[in-house]
DNA sequence: CACGAACCCTGGCTGC
DNA sequence: TGCAGCCAGGGTTCGT
């Protein structure tokens, strides 16, 4: 589900509902997520209180005030809400899998079906060497992304362009979404070699990038199924995709007459419009 | 090394 | 209505 604009998104719910809370109780019901959370994970939170919430690439990292850091992500399925002031109590829901709440009666949940995502713990100390983070490219969004940085770090690969930019390490926090929207953007083809980008094509990439992105987050993110924002809004940034979802349909750049078309590359979809994307 | 397929897990939708 | 098959926004591992 959830790429850098639903992760932003859903950082900036909790950041509001959440800093400065201290939390009283942690109730982990389920600790197999991707990775097994940390047997004293419920033990390390309680007490402590949310500095603040940050986020790398696709990571929501919560802070607390004697240096842990939770870093949690959410996979394909998984949500961190916050309940609403007047939700009652009610049992926990079959994918509940970790319940937080803070002194002031603030309650979140991590709910997470397909188990895909994963809460754990470091400090701040480590926190660029986890091994989950250390390998990231750079956040897109970041004035230091820049053509001639993504041009280096395409060089020499072979790859379809589509898979290099999924690749986070290549840059950080795009998903299939927004890799398809980017390139159309761009007006670059999917299927070209990532090393043939020229000094011109990633400017107009990096660009594309930015501004999908930023739209995204504007838009609240983009809500297929699962996705929601922590306040349970959905986001809408679906209703403005060039080409994910659309084979078939017309491409929307004036005066081209191509067809959306989706094709399979390393098992997993693209859509781009084969005449205005070379 | 670099690539693609398979896999992790569950639910929703489609078509028979 | 039931069920088989396919699909899904992510990421890792294992062959070739």
């Amino acid at each position: 589900m959830p790429e850098l604009p639903e992760v932003e998104t859903v950082c900036r719910g909790l950041a509001l509902r959440l800093t400065g809370q201290r939390l009283v109780h942690v109730e982990v019901r389920r600790a197999d997520l991707r990775l097994p959370m940390p047997a004293d994970f419920a033990a390390r939170l309680t007490g402590r209180r949310v500095e603040r919430i940050g986020r790398r690439a696709k990571y929501i990292l919560i802070h607390l005030d004697d240096g842990a850091v939770v870093i949690g992500h959410l996979g394909m399925s998984g949500r961190l809400c916050v309940l609403p002031e007047d939700a009652p109590p009610g049992a926990p829901g079959t994918h509940d899998h970790v319940a937080f709440r803070t002194e002031d009666g603030v309650r979140v949940v991590y709910t997470d079906p397909r188990r895909f995502g994963l809460l754990t713990l470091t400090v701040t100390a480590q926190l660029g060497e986890h091994p989950l983070l250390k390998e990231l490219g750079p956040e897109p969004l970041d004035a230091a992304f820049t053509a001639a940085v993504l041009q280096a770090r395409l060089r020499g690969r072979r790859v379809p362009l589509k898979a290099a930019l999924l690749d986070q390490g290549v840059v950080a926090g795009l998903g299939n979404i927004y890799v398809c929207e980017a390139l159309y953007r761009a007006r670059l083809s999917p299927n070209r070699q990532a090393g043939t980008v020229t000094d011109a094509q990633a400017k107009r990439l990096v660009a594309a990038i930015k501004q999908v992105l930023s739209a995204a987050i504007e838009a609240g993110g983009s809500t297929l199924r699962d996705y929601v924002q922590a306040d349970g809004e959905l986001g809408f940034f679906q209703n403005q995709f060039a080409v994910y979802g659309r084979a078939g349909e017309p491409c929307r750049t004036p005066g081209c007459r191509g067809v959306i078309e989706r094709q399979v590359q390393a098992g997993r979809s693209t859509y781009a419009c084969p005449v205005c994307q070379k």
